[in-house]
DNA sequence: AACACCGTACAGAGCGCTCTCCCGCCGGCC
DNA sequence: GGCCGGCGGGAGAGCGCTCTGTACGGTGTT
């Protein structure tokens, strides 16, 4: 009974069996005699065990932990990470990927360590973190384009999966959505409700989602005699879809149907158009992205382009899993479908 | 060159010194002979390596890591840790807490394990987490009053610091507001700008903090001549505050000035009372409390009762850090004050 | 009855690091 | 010139665990 944590050790004399079987006993492996396994179970009870991880880890070679971190491209070096993750959870979107992850994770007794990495020494930070051994992968969502991260992991033969198809391709599993797909089922939805005047604002240029989204819109109405659309680009954030809406309709006053990259920017898309008197959807029709929890806090509730955030986390972690335990190789590419949800914006 | 992580010892021999030596560089102790320190530090550039993190813990008995755990009082075994924490990340305030900690814990390499503990099963795995040693100690954000989470830790003797005083005491460190001030706060700025029948939608009355903010207001408007106020509760949510408004204005329809306990009801308030024709703030004034990331996302912009969130997460990580390092022994608790933030809903 | 064989438990060798000894060397002092 | 103190460096003992190799009964075969 001293104030030391009880060892493996400790746990053998109590049952009067070996440190060997113990350990057995605790990882569940090879043949035990049951009635010894109640013995150790007791003498676990008994002492309070619990296995030091620095230990085992010592030897499988297993943290048994991975990093979820969410990247930017900055070269910042002062920036604060604490203001960059503040920025990150403003947008519903990562607390999706975070309950993805973890609907994975917890029934596995794992649980993820949140880095953010936007300068060049969070980036070398995460990978340190990873070479030390701290975590046995890393789940990487990109807020850029041209993030390096991906490219540094990559190099370095360090597991890790990607949430979007990184700018230029580097050797790593991902999973990402179909977008332009997304960006054709808004086409199709704003056409089909009687749109003359369908315009768009789009997430930033740099980011190849953006550009899917934007291509599939305009071409599907490229397709059916829409030559030109009206496009003005946002950043993803509310602030930057009312002033991109503002852009928008300085130049074009009579759009009457508007495909917004996402939830956050059609939320202030809506907010700007009702402030302006035209109601929403008769004058104008409002689409947006993602059907994050934004799209029914919204008045009226956002007619949107769903994608299953949560889920697509849940393939990341278990792409991953597969990946540390050996059981995959090559990099796969899992992509998912969006799906239009009709509700009173258009 | 093996495909083996390089260790001490490969150092060791290519700096031509033991072991010891090399570890004294690495964690700059003691007095290293120069010529040497810049030797060893040539070869752990060569060789690429990087400390062992479950050797070091095995010795130190540290993990250099805390846990984040956000907990609920549930005792559903089955519900699906992943929408918790979905629900959890929709209100901004915990993106805020990541946010203070990431900022603490960052400059010192350090990056928080996210848990999640809505089940007792839940709370016997973060126990156990501790125990393993996989993290030195916890931060605890509880999302209910009758929370049995921190008095756990305590009996165990875990560290742990706990945003907000729980309902019944525990001897734990704790960050918290002096939520009775936000109320008066509130109370004062509606009768300054000639409230006469002021109302307030108070938060989930299980939650200590909710009480508090609710009395802060009533005994300020008690004292200024206001014996009964109409209140409502609500959930945090935004559905639960629009709810809850609705049932204020059956019962009093004549209200000119409403007391949110969060943002997001407030944000449902403001959108009910416009759909119901009514001019926020001409009609009916609306504070919030939070002064989160949604009260400029609000049309108008919130008037709000302001919590420094991110430095009280901030500070608890310091205060769980000393007690880590054992440079504190007793609890201690830190209260910080509330602001009046008055944008354009009152 | 002798042998092989399998299932069960133990002994012991590390995993990579830290840290306490301990020793050798150099300079200062009487 | 001998002694001592202090500094720079090395040797080695673990930290608590896993896992291989090995011993030891008990059963089945010839």
């Amino acid at each position: 009974m001293s104030n030391q944590a009880p060892t493996l050790e400790d746990v053998a004399r109590e049952a009067g069996v070996s440190r060997a079987t113990v350990s057995r006993v605790v990882n569940g492996v090879r043949n035990v005699d049951p009635a010894i396994q109640e013995l150790v179970h007791r003498a676990i009870e008994r002492t309070g065990y619990a296995p030091n991880r620095a230990a085992r880890s010592l030897v499988t070679r297993r943290a048994e932990t991975i990093a979820l971190v969410v990247s930017g491209a900055g070269d910042a070096p002062e920036e604060a990470r604490g203001a960059f993750a503040a920025r990150a959870f403003a947008d519903p979107f990562f607390g999706r990927v975070v309950s993805g992850v973890v609907g994975f994770l917890s029934p596995r007794s794992m649980h993820p360590v949140l880095m953010f990495a936007e300068s060049a020494e969070d980036r070398r930070e995460v990978l340190t973190y990873l070479r030390q051994g701290r975590a046995d992968g890393a789940l990487v969502v990109s807020t850029h384009a041209d993030d390096p991260l991906p490219a540094l992991l990559a190099d370095a033969k360090l597991p890790a999966v990607l949430f979007a198809r990184p700018a230029r391709p580097v050797p790593l599993s991902c999973v990402d959505l179909d977008h332009r797909d997304g960006g054709r089922l808004a086409a199709e939805h704003l056409l089909a409700r009687g749109c003359r005047r369908p315009a768009t604002v789009a997430g930033p240029l740099a980011v190849a989602a953006s550009q899917e989204r934007l291509a599939g819109f305009r071409d599907t109405l490229a397709r059916r005699g829409h030559a030109h659309v009206p496009v003005a680009e946002g950043g993803f954030t509310l602030d930057s879809g009312i002033a991109a809406m503002e852009r928008l309709l300085a130049e074009h006053p009579d759009v009457d149907g508007v495909f917004a990259a996402n939830d956050l920017m059609a939320q202030g898309i809506c907010q700007l158009l009702q402030e302006r008197g035209r109601r929403v959807p008769e004058d104008v029709a409002v689409i947006g992205f993602d059907d994050s929890g934004i799209a029914l806090a919204c008045r009226p509730p956002l007619t949107t382009v769903r994608q299953p955030v949560e889920q697509m986390a849940a393939e990341m972690a278990r792409l991953l899993d597969e990946h540390i335990r050996g059981a995959r190789t090559a990099p796969a590419s899992v992509v998912f479908d969006p799906e239009l949800i009709v509700r009173e914006t258009a």
